[in-house]
DNA sequence: GTGCGTTTTTGCGCTATCGCAAACTGCCTG
DNA sequence: CAGGCAGTTTGCGATAGCGCAAAAACGCAC
C-alpha cells in the first residue's frame, strides 16, 4: 500500500527534493481516508487535528460569514494539500472543506507537523511556496474583484478550473467535477442568477455548453479574449 | 549601530525563538536605508533583490493591473517584513512598495535568506506564519468583497487601519501617515468619489474627521457597528 | 503672501447587477 | 414510471455605486 503511494507521490512538488527513504518515512505517518462526494472533511472554526493530501477526487474550501454567506476560497485538485492550518500558526480551520466528488486523502495529524519539517526542511520550504502562491493567488483574485466586471471575473475563474481541472474532449475543454451556478458566483463575488444569465448568453453564441453542475468550454480562445477585454468592450 | 538595532527588533514576531548571538548575527547581514516620502523601494516586476524589515514610517504595496489599474495590498507598518518574494519562491516583486512617509527599512539581499533560515529555522517558520497570516486576511478581504457593501468595507477598513496604525487622541485615533480618499477606494475596491461621499456622511454624523490626507476616527465603536451592520441596515 | 497643483467635494445621469418571484428541467428515488 | 427535489432559467423592477464634470479647499513652494 505505502509502495503504491510512493509512485504516485513521489514527483508532487510538497515532496521535491525529499529522498525515496524519507518519502517513505514520512508516508508511514499518514493514513488514508475515502471521502464519499458531498462529505464534509472539517468544518470551519473546528480543531485542526490533521492536515490533508487530496489523492483523488475533489474538494471545495469555503468560508462562512457571521450571516451565513458563503465563498468558495478555492478548489483543491489531487496532488494538493490542504487543512494547513497548524503550519501557518493557526489551531482551528479557517474554512470548510467539502469533498464534491468521491475522494481520496492522505491524512496526517496535526501533531506530527514540527517532527516532519524539522527533519525534512525540504517540506517546509516545499509548503512556503505553495502558501506563498496562494497568497498571490489571493492578490490576484482581489485584483480581479476590484477592477473587472462579473462576465470577466466569471471567464477567468472558468478558465482557471479549467487549467486546473480540465478534461480534453475531442472539441472543448470540461471541467471534471460536480460545479454549479452558485459555486462560480461564490467564486466571483456575484449571485447564481447573474452567471447564469452570463452562461445562458455564452452558450447562445458557442462558447459554452453546460447543465446541471456540468460545465464544458467548446471555445476556450474566445473565452479567454472575454476575459481580458477592457470593461468597455474594445479589443485594443 | 547594530547594538542598538538589536534591542528595538529583538521582540519582534520574526525574530521570536532567535538568540541574542545569533540575531546579531543575522543583522549584520543587513544594511539600512532611508526613503524619503513618496519614495519607491521598489516596483513591481522588478528582480527581487533584497528583503526588507521596515523599521520606521509607512509602505504602501500595491498592485497595478496591464491597464493600469492599481488596488493596495496592504500597509506596512514598522516591525512587519515586506519584499518577502524568494521566501514564497517568486524571483520578481509581485507588486510595488511605496514610502508613504519618510522611512527606514533593513534590507537582506535575498541571496541570503536560503543560508539564513537553514542556520536559524525559527525564521523560517515566524515568516511561515506571516505569510499565512496574510493568506487569511486576504480571504477575509475576499469575503468582504463578496458579501458587504461599500461603506461597510470602508469602514472595516479604516478600522483595520487604526488598529494598525493608530495613534490614540485625546477624543479619538489619528490614522498615522498620509492617506488619500484614493487610498481606500484602492483597499475596498471602489472609487475615490464613493469614499469622499461616504466620509462627508460620516463627518457630518461626527464619526470621523477628516482632511487632506488625513483621517481621525472620533467615534470609533459606532464605526464597528456600521461595519458590521446587516445591508438593510437593520441592526440585530 | 500669492499662485499653483493636488486632493477633495458634490451634482447628476446611467447602468451593471442585484433581489425577488415564478416557471422550468433534469435527475434520482422509490 | 411517477413524484419530488435540487438546480437552472428568465422576467422585471429597484438601486447601489460608477463615471464624468466642475467647483471648491487645502497646503506647499517661491
Amino acid at each position: 500500500m505505502a509502495k503504491l503511494d510512493i509512485s504516485l507521490v513521489a514527483h508532487l512538488p510538497l515532496f521535491s527534493g525529499i529522498k525515496p527513504d524519507d518519502l517513505d518515512e514520512i508516508l508511514r505517518e499518514a493514513r488514508s481516508a475515502r471521502y464519499p462526494r458531498n462529505t464534509a472533511i472539517f468544518e470551519q472554526g473546528a480543531d485542526a487535528q490533521s492536515f490533508f493530501l487530496l489523492l483523488h477526487g475533489h474538494v471545495r474550501a469555503a468560508k462562512t460569514t457571521p450571516t451565513g454567506e458563503q465563498i468558495v476560497v478555492r478548489y483543491v485538485a489531487p496532488g494538493e494539500t490542504f487543512g494547513l492550518a497548524m503550519a501557518i500558526g493557526a489551531t482551528h480551520y479557517p474554512a470548510t472543506a467539502l469533498a464534491v466528488d468521491d475522494s481520496v486523502a492522505l491524512i496526517w495529524p496535526t501533531s506530527a507537523w514540527p517532527r516532519l519539517i524539522e527533519r525534512f526542511p525540504a517540506l517546509a520550504a516545499n509548503t512556503m511556496q505553495t502558501v506563498g502562491k496562494r497568497l498571490q493567488e489571493s492578490h490576484t483574485r482581489i485584483l480581479e474583484m476590484s477592477t473587472q466586471q462579473v462576465e470577466q471575473r466569471v471567464a477567468h475563474a472558468l478558465l482557471r478550473l479549467a487549467n486546473q481541472s480540465g478534461k480534453k474532449l475531442d472539441h472543448g475543454i470540461e471541467i471534471d467535477f460536480p460545479i454549479s451556478r452558485q459555486d462560480i458566483a461564490q467564486m466571483t463575488g456575484t449571485t447564481l442568477h447573474t452567471v447564469s444569465r452570463i452562461l445562458s448568453g455564452w452558450e447562445s453564441q458557442g462558447l459554452v455548453e453546460s447543465g446541471r453542475q456540468r460545465i464544458i468550454l467548446r471555445d476556450p480562445h474566445r473565452i479567454v479574449v472575454l476575459a481580458e477585454r477592457s470593461p468597455d468592450g474594445s479589443t485594443s
